[in-house]
DNA sequence: GGACTGGTTGGGAGCGCTCCCAACGACTGA
DNA sequence: TCAGTCGTTGGGAGCGCTCCCAACCAGTCC
């Protein structure tokens, strides 16, 4: 490996001073942002006819409104958000809470629809969605010193991991939240919103069972976590007497331990022929390292995942998967948060959903 | 396709009232928040000593300090962001702005880097991070609202393409902002931070020059981003007069333009003998129709990528990419922006990268 | 011993909004 | 004509902090 220094230190170029050339109101340096009160004085009425104004207009007359707006423009007035969530108690603001040790969620696809169901449902309510980070325990004191400062009016939690001290401290502060997927340990003081974990597991290795599949095995997610708990719940339930532990094998949701999980499973049970595993991206290890092992899917070995992501529709052969209403499950998410924020329920909310088995070519 | 429904409608289930199962100080229900005026009160010192005591403790007697943090301690009590951003006129957080119709940045694994990176560098001057997205027109309005509204001490905007009106409107605002890549069109008075692109592409394309070969295509990124152009620009100077337009084919960073164009390519320039792709997601598919149309490589075609990315390594054969230093440049990124928030610079930074190339097997 | 010093402490004066109540018209109905 | 009503408007009273100045209290030095 060479390497061709093109740059030796950051050249730091300085411009000529800004705002020369940006159109505009331009709020001119040192000089003050306008507050209501300009706007007031500009318009020739009062601050509360210029709040109203800015608050929906209602109780004003029109020619009053059209000369505040036109101040306001002029100005280029925009409210001090501050002394608004002071003197309102409200921020109008939401976090979307990602405590994540890994980098593992920000690589999932699913976490980008999440942030844009969020916005577009929290936007209906005229509150903007933060999404708010921790990597380490440090941090996630740090989140949690925001959090509990009165930022956000509200938070909605990212599949929660056993005894994560973050939820635990926020739950405390009083906060309303709302947690995607049920959080081990406080279901029912806590609100969330999960699919039905146990009945999507029970129903796709029946479907596997119906097929005439008699050793069917299961690559799990990790066992802290009420997915990987809740789906293998599932499973056992519909293996009855069938059930074994040597055909149980977990993972951790990366690719690379549902390789190990699979190698693992097959060589315990060399006369597997049906497999359940609690992702996609694990599944379509486990399709790998069948076909290496010269076993026909779905002929000798039929596999259903998890998740019907982007990518089971392009394995080979597509995958027979279970299709998670996530869209359905962030609207949820929203719409009980702004119960609880707005004070309409006051005890814990939860919510499953109902899930589908997506079938295609692998079992 | 069938679908096994597994459950009609959400099951809503109702738990006990809130605040059971929780430890700690509880905030009781309809109770107020504890406020500054409570713990002096409570450690029987002045509002003033309270708040120096939550400002670094700077001119407090050590037994004060005591006093005060266990009242604060026994009360459960947080600070109120939005008084304290009203007063002190800073608002500790800072945004990372992705403005963005599709979901092209959330699937970029240099994007969970980047908010890493931040977090960690903003969490050094005490400030948060929060990621906001907008996906269309009206959203990015409303994200130009809350920008300007204060909510945050500056901003820290990702890949912007040309004419990007967010942009625009949080620059006239004044807000404190940095950008990821060269703003088009606004390289004087915005400050930026950004890769040496035209002479990262220089060297790529004079490395496959000084190997002999001497019909080098591109597969560039979107022109109406500086990336794209600077790249480009890069490789004509590298080419010289070998320059010809029918070398170059335009593609968007996205796996299947990526094929387009080789494709193309191929069909205009049969003798092709080396290939500078503008991304390695772009360069895996050029690999693969070189592959399909019988060209081995590096020995009838060499190619070179950019971004170093992980898949770089993984392709047949490992791919020559030319590395970015993304966590560098996201230090100085913040770096910038907290010299602009403090004030220790008014006017624009420009800061540029440099750039190495990593040689494996493709070229 | 008295003036001076420097580290601490208390509390007044806002920060820029929203909330709310009183005041003000223009209308209505008796 | 006058009381009563209702939509609109003005402005006082905070919201919970930080900032800053004055007051205080040892020590210290002449």
């Amino acid at each position: 490996m060479i390497t061709g220094t093109m740059q030796e230190k950051p050249r730091t170029a300085v411009g000529r001073p800004g705002g020369t050339a940006v159109a505009g109101p331009v709020r001119s340096g040192p000089g003050k942002r306008p507050t209501i009160e300009d706007v007031a004085a500009l318009a020739g009425v009062s601050r509360g006819t210029v709040s109203r104004v800015l608050n929906g207009g209602v109780h004003v007359r029109p020619g009053m409104l059209a000369r505040v707006n036109e101040a306001v423009e002029t100005l280029g007035f925009s409210v001090n958000h501050a002394a608004r969530a002071l003197a309102s108690g409200r921020t109008g603001s939401v976090a979307f809470v990602i405590s994540e040790r890994d980098e593992h969620l920000f690589s999932d696809p699913n976490f980008g629809l999440f942030v844009r169901i969020f916005t577009r449902e929290l936007r209906k309510h005229g509150q903007h969605l933060l999404v708010t980070t921790a990597h380490d325990y440090e941090e996630e004191a740090f989140l949690g010193d925001y959090l509990t400062a009165g930022h956000v009016d509200g938070a909605l939690f990212a599949l929660p991991y056993e005894g994560e001290a973050l939820l635990d401290r926020v739950a405390r502060s009083g906060l309303p939240l709302v947690v995607q997927g049920r959080p081990i340990g406080h279901e029912e003081e806590l609100s969330w919103v999960a699919p039905d974990e146990e009945a999507s597991a029970f129903e796709a290795v029946r479907y596997l069972l119906r097929q005439g599949r008699r050793r069917v095995g299961t690559i799990t997610g990790p066992l802290n976590t009420s997915s990987g708990r809740g789906r293998l719940a599932g499973y056992r339930r519909a293996l009855g007497d069938a059930y074994s532990r040597s055909l149980v094998a977990e993972g951790d949701w990366s690719a690379r331990s549902g390789l190990l999980a699979a190698r693992k499973l097959l060589s315990r049970a060399p006369d597997l022929d049906g497999l359940f595993v609690h992702s996609d991206l694990m599944a379509l290890q486990a399709l790998t390292v069948l076909r290496e092992a010269g076993r026909r899917v779905p002929e000798d070995v039929a596999v259903v995942g998890f998740d019907d992501s982007v990518a089971a529709t392009m394995a080979d052969p597509p995958l027979t998967t279970v299709h998670q209403p996530l869209e359905r499950s962030a609207v949820e998410s929203v719409r009980v948060l702004n119960e609880l924020i707005s004070g309409a329920t006051s005890v814990p909310q939860h919510v499953v959903l109902a899930t589908r088995l997506v079938r295609r070519r692998s079992a």
